[in-house]
RNA sequence: GCGGGCGUGGCGGAAUUGGCAGACGCGCCAGACUUAGGAUCUGGUAUCUCCGAUGUGCAGGUUCAAUUCCUGUCGCCCGCACCA
């Protein structure tokens, strides 16, 4: 046979299409599998090989189990919203609206040319009215539970996009879409208090099959530690300074307190300090820097020592000095710690650099030199002297605090609320109104949606506020709870929330009434295997974890968990090694490959070219070698004669089955196709092959390179779809040979094999090694000391 | 700094309850077919002082047997980062 993909390729491509083979049933009686994919972002740019690497892996194992029987739920959609795209439209002027549609229906275009068995009858698009309407339903639900609300606080700022962006999105004080610095800034900002979910997000890991670094990834982005609240009493004012710690049994050694530089302890008691001014310089300078540059500068500690005021040690009773240092985060803890030099580096530096007592307390260390972070023996510490174990001394001090009303054991997360708005055009409307006699006032339920007004100018203004603001049709309102003249919120989400729910619209797409029916949820819920990028699972999944569970606590969705199962594909590089990018012009654009050695090829390809997991570059001969193969695979069907088995190859046809089920469950897609390609060698060697072992063959290459093998099943004879022909089954006694060739070492070296029976036992194994003649001279004149046989692998015989 | 991972031919990579290192593919070499070959086919391809020995970053250890386990060390990658 021609290998003519290119009219195979779109005709079975419209075939699929027109018999609606990939579009899931709601069949509940079924066995279901739910895979789920993280859907595009739909850029100018179109697709990228790593999207193709990134869909792959559960293209194949969703097409294997629909032939298994599954009633398999494998959907795609759009992530439409986002800065991009209203970039874009800044600059052209053509609407937001408008690029979308181009770039989705390109994107489109591009992933049904590629062959994905994607169920396109359930494509969601967030930017869709009948989509916002429930993102903005989940916000007021959440807005209703106390989980939305409003604060005035410092944020990260980016000047260039002029948006207010999340910590996930400003990391290394850089913004996330345009690299710029971000700055921090005081605003009103939306937030979501994710807070209030970490325990159960952390406690929801221990029932998820995700990959052990992305739990990992997970529980040090909620960053949950333990320890004690402890309050200092200020000497001269009526005032406690309330700390947090992990080691509270550490309080003997506390020889001084750091608070941040905008603690407002200082600004309330400014006029009992007498160096106010210095104080004031002094933080007015760290807010010139960006949280990044305060994290560069560890080497050297700077502070300034308040004067006026100083604490009490409340367990030694000691008076201590208070300094601030941008050391110190308003944003973690209290804003102010206890500082205990001997033990902490950084509180060592800073007491080294202005001269501050140092009180060892565990021992083990020379505090003269640096400080002691490891375990040891409780000293100088009274009540706990002589305590080894740091749980039981941290146990005993809080019992300690609790019994004295000096503080309590307490908890404390890295992971901050989520500012959950954006001044921007491109995103979903907040539906809240500003009423001046009702504060802040849910739109009604029913009113939902609350649409995206048209507006000429896209750009947000210098202020940085939203566009939406400059409308007064949409600004100005009723209070729909006191009728009054109001005044909308003018902010819009961040692209983070459309993507925090999409996977269960994909369930009951076109449901006017509710996210989805509530027996369409108890059927396709959960997800049973998510795939992805890397960079998504501390946002992304996290927060659809929180939204989910949210979903579930006011009992929209029958499970607490989204996902019972995540992995991540490794990325695709450049043919030189790096990661693609347009500077580089190392971009190997997956279309071209398609035109030129097709999609099936390209398939193939991405799934052969290295362990899934792991990154890997590309190599074009590479993708030509697995053409060549595909062209072996069409030659098959010259060879294939009559039907029933080939006795050479019986057993290699079961090892295949097996090995191809195996690694596809796995991911080990790479193996999967080298047994693949391993198998139709020996085929060519042995060359007589049956149709009915060809018919094996294309099933298990089905899921791979689906076109190539819908054409030679049909070709064969077959009527129905290879798509939907069951997968072949195996028998286990089939795939071991009569015989097997045994490794002989003797003590330990290799020196030859020899073929015996399968399962062949030790003494006739041994026996045989030694009739042989040629293993037998080394033997000769030597007592023999060790027989070691390993059932079907190795005989060693060791002498002296 | 903390946490995680990795290190195997010229290249991508196989091989793990410790059991024949280099599957499969690329590249390369030789040959066949050919006016031609950047097509196809056949054979070869870890290294060396090649009837033998050596070899999975490096140095040790455990074992009949180590890519796999242990100790030390070097190098690279990723995540978090003054988190109290």
């Amino acid at each position: 046979m021609k290998y003519d993909f290119k009219s195979i390729e779109p005709k079975w491509q419209k075939k699929w299409e027109d018999a609606k083979i990939f579009e899931a049933k709601d069949d509940f009686s079924l066995p279901k599998f739910y895979g789920l994919v993280e859907f595009p972002y739909p850029s100018g740019a179109g697709m990228h090989v790593g999207h193709i690497k990134a869909y792959s892996g559960l293209e194949v194992i969703s097409r294997k189990k629909r032939m298994q029987g599954y009633n398999v739920l494998f959907p795609i959609g759009f992530d439409a919203y986002g800065l991009p795209t209203e970039n874009y439209a800044i600059k052209t002027g053509i609407h937001p609206r408008q690029v979308t549609d181009n770039n989705i229906e390109k994107f489109s275009m591009q992933l049904r040319r590629v062959g994905f068995s994607f169920d396109w009858s359930r494509v969601i698009d967030t930017t869709e009215v009948d989509y916002y309407k429930w993102t903005q339903w989940i916000f007021l639900k959440m807005f209703e539970n106390g989980l939305a609300f409003r604060d005035k606080t410092l944020v990260n700022y980016c000047p260039s996009c002029k948006v207010v962006l999340s910590n996930e999105d400003s990391q290394g004080g850089k913004c996330d879409i345009c690299k710029s610095q971000i700055i921090q800034k005081s605003k009103d900002v939306w937030y979501l208090r994710i807070t209030e979910y970490a325990d159960k997000l952390l406690e929801g890991l221990e029932d998820v099959d995700y990959l052990p670094n992305i739990k990992l990834q997970q529980k040090n982005w909620i960053g949950k530690s333990q320890g004690a609240f402890v309050n200092f009493s200020l000497a001269c004012v009526d005032e406690k300074l309330r700390i947090y710690t992990t080691r509270p049994d550490t309080l003997f050694g506390v020889t001084f307190m750091v608070i941040a530089p905008e603690h407002p302890i200082i600004e309330k008691y400014a006029d009992k300090i007498s160096n106010i001014d210095a104080l004031n310089d002094y933080k007015n300078e760290c807010a010139k820097k960006t949280e990044f540059e305060r994290t560069q500068l560890v080497k050297e500690k700077t502070g300034v020592k308040i004067e006026g005021i100083s604490a009490i040690n409340p367990i030694t009773g000691k008076k201590i000095p208070i300094y601030t240092s941008d050391y110190v985060m308003m944003g973690y803890g209290t804003g102010a710690i206890m500082a205990v030099p001997a033990h902490d580096e950084r509180d060592y530096d800073f007491a080294k650099k202005f001269g501050i007592d140092i009180i060892e307390v565990i021992k083990g260390g020379n505090i003269a030199e640096a400080a002691y972070t490891g375990d040891g023996e409780m000293v100088n510490s009274d009540f706990l002297n002589g305590f080894t174990n740091k749980k039981d001394s941290i146990a005993k001090m809080i019992e300690h605090l609790e019994a004295n009303n000096i503080g309590e054991g307490g908890v404390q997360y890295k992971m901050k609320d989520w500012a959950f708005n954006r001044q921007r055009y491109w995103g979903e409307p907040i539906p809240i109104v500003h009423c001046d006699d009702c504060g802040m006032v849910a739109v009604p339920y029913e009113e939902l949606p609350l649409m995206l007004p048209e507006v000429k100018d896209f750009a947000p203004g210098e202020g940085g506020e939203s566009p939406l603001a400059k409308i007064e049709s949409y600004v100005n309102c009723k209070c729909p709870k006191c009728g009054k003249p109001a005044k909308r919120e003018t902010d819009t989400m961040p692209q983070w929330a459309g993507s925090s729910w999409y996977f269960l619209r994909y369930i009951d797409p076109h449901n006017s009434d509710a996210i989805a029916a509530e027996d369409k949820l108890r059927y396709w819920l959960p997800v049973d295997w998510y795939n992805g990028g890397m960079e998504h699972v501390t946002r992304h999944l996290i927060y659809s974890r929180f939204w989910h569970k949210f979903l579930y606590d006011i009992g929209v969705v029958p499970t607490s968990e989204p996902y019972a199962k995540r992995t991540a594909q490794g990325l695709i590089l450049g043919p030189d090694g790096d990661k693609m990018s347009k500077s580089k012009g190392n971009v190997v654009d997956p279309l071209e490959v398609v035109e030129t050695y097709g999609a099936d090829v390209l398939r193939l390809y991405i799934l052969f070219m290295g362990d899934y997991e792991q990154a890997a570059p590309w190599s074009e001969n590479s993708v030509k070698g697995c053409k060549r193969f595909l062209e072996r695979v069409a030659d098959l069907a010259t060879i294939a004669k009559g039907n029933g088995v080939t006795v050479k190859l019986e057993s290699a046809t079961h090892k295949l089955i097996k090995k191809v089920t195996s690694d596809i469950d796995s991911m080990k897609f790479n193996t999967a196709i080298a047994a693949m390609m391993g198998y139709i060698n020996e085929v060519l060697e042995v060359g007589e092959y049956t149709v009915d072992e060809l018919k094996i063959f294309l099933r298990l290459l089905a899921p791979f390179s689906p076109h190539i093998a819908e054409e030679m099943w049909a070709d064969l004879g077959e009527k129905e779809f290879i798509s939907l022909a069951p997968w072949p089954e195996y028998d286990e006694a089939k795939t071991v040979d009569s015989t097997v060739e045994f490794a002989v070492q003797i003590c330990g070296k290799l020196r030859g094999t020899i073929v015996l029976p399968v399962n062949c036992d030790k003494d006739a194994a041994i026996a045989a090694v030694k009739a042989e003649p040629k293993f037998a001279s080394l033997l000769d004149g030597k007592t023999i000391i060790k027989e070691i046989v390993v059932p079907n692998k190795i005989i060693n015989i060791v002498v002296r």
